[in-house]
DNA sequence: AAGATTACCTTGGTCGGCCAAGGAATGGGT
DNA sequence: ACCCATTCCTTGGCCGACCAAGGTAATCTT
């Protein structure tokens, strides 16, 4: 048993007298990244590729402007994101023919292969994150983080319009 | 006007289908360190690093193990931290004259006159991100997160106990 | 048709965060 | 006393993620 364990933040500090419900966020955000690390290791990816990974799955080859725009990542991002999910065999990259300047993006049959145990571990950590939780009490929790996402988006947004020809697929 | 913004994630991949909550989550808890980013940017700071001054702030010098185990991070991130916190001029590190392997941390002046900044930046963020919101819903959304987190607890915890005597402040 | 503007991606740098491994100092067991 | 286990921290490496700046290609203007 390795002694000291990371991860505890039992008693946070006075955030909690600040912004209760964002520092429950955070925590919660931090928490639910770790786990998923977790199983996604044994798959070989690192968090934040599975997302990537899922979009890939859904639509074909897309075009890498269609990655940073649905997954809301800077450029340099998923540049080297894709760079590295490359190397490690996962994705394939090519030119567009009918744009030279841009990259389309596929997943390999490697990639391919890691879509039901990503699936699986997303629903394994949802089923253990609401563990304890009444149906009604899922589906308020998911209704209450829409609107703070709405709320949070606009912020960040800060004006824009989000074109709305995008969701290709 | 900065054409392309990133942070955008409208119409989320089929991660929605296996986890939504889940998803929902991650989403927020992103969009909430970003939203927190740009207002400490401005104090000079970056996200993650006022969890740490806010311990500090309560909390008179402490160890560095102290701030690991109450923040929840791992040692080495704790470390990195405070060295550039320390060359910012926010905090100020020096041996533990009761254990000389221990290092006891402590805030400066300069990081004592972030505190207003920062509390009033997690204070504005709180209400922006519960805007619309009633104080009922308020109130339900941090309990399901609380409940949400000890679930997620539980599985990184893996059996360990979080020694009780560590809520020295 | 030439020039300015935009869109698409890269590169380089910095941080937070994790893991693995290692060096000191303390403490417990015999 | 001695040695071994534990604790406390550091270093190095790797990723996700950001910003700033730049290079090439398409598009819009005039």
């Amino acid at each position: 048993m390795s002694g000291t364990d990371p991860v505890c933040t039992e008693p946070p500090p006075a955030a909690t007298r600040c912004g209760p419900v964002g520092h429950a966020l955070a925590r919660v955000g931090r928490l639910h990244r770790i786990a998923m690390g977790r199983r996604l290791r044994e798959l070989g990816l690192y968090p934040g590729q599975e997302l990537m990974m899922m979009r890939l799955w859904d639509c074909g080859p897309v075009r890498q402007s269609e990655l940073i725009q649905s997954l809301g990542l800077d450029p340099s991002t998923v540049t080297k994101m894709l760079q590295r999910l490359e190397q490690s065999g996962h994705v394939r990259r090519g030119p567009d023919p009918a744009d030279r300047r841009a990259v389309l993006v596929e997943a390999t049959e490697r990639g391919q292969a890691l879509r039901t145990g990503v699936e699986d571990a997303w629903k394994d950590l949802e089923s253990l994150s609401l563990g304890g939780l009444s149906a009604a009490d899922g589906a308020e929790l998911s209704r209450l983080l829409g609107l703070v996402a709405e709320n949070l988006r606009e912020e960040t947004e800060e004006a824009d319009g989000c074109a709305p020809g995008a969701t290709v697929c």
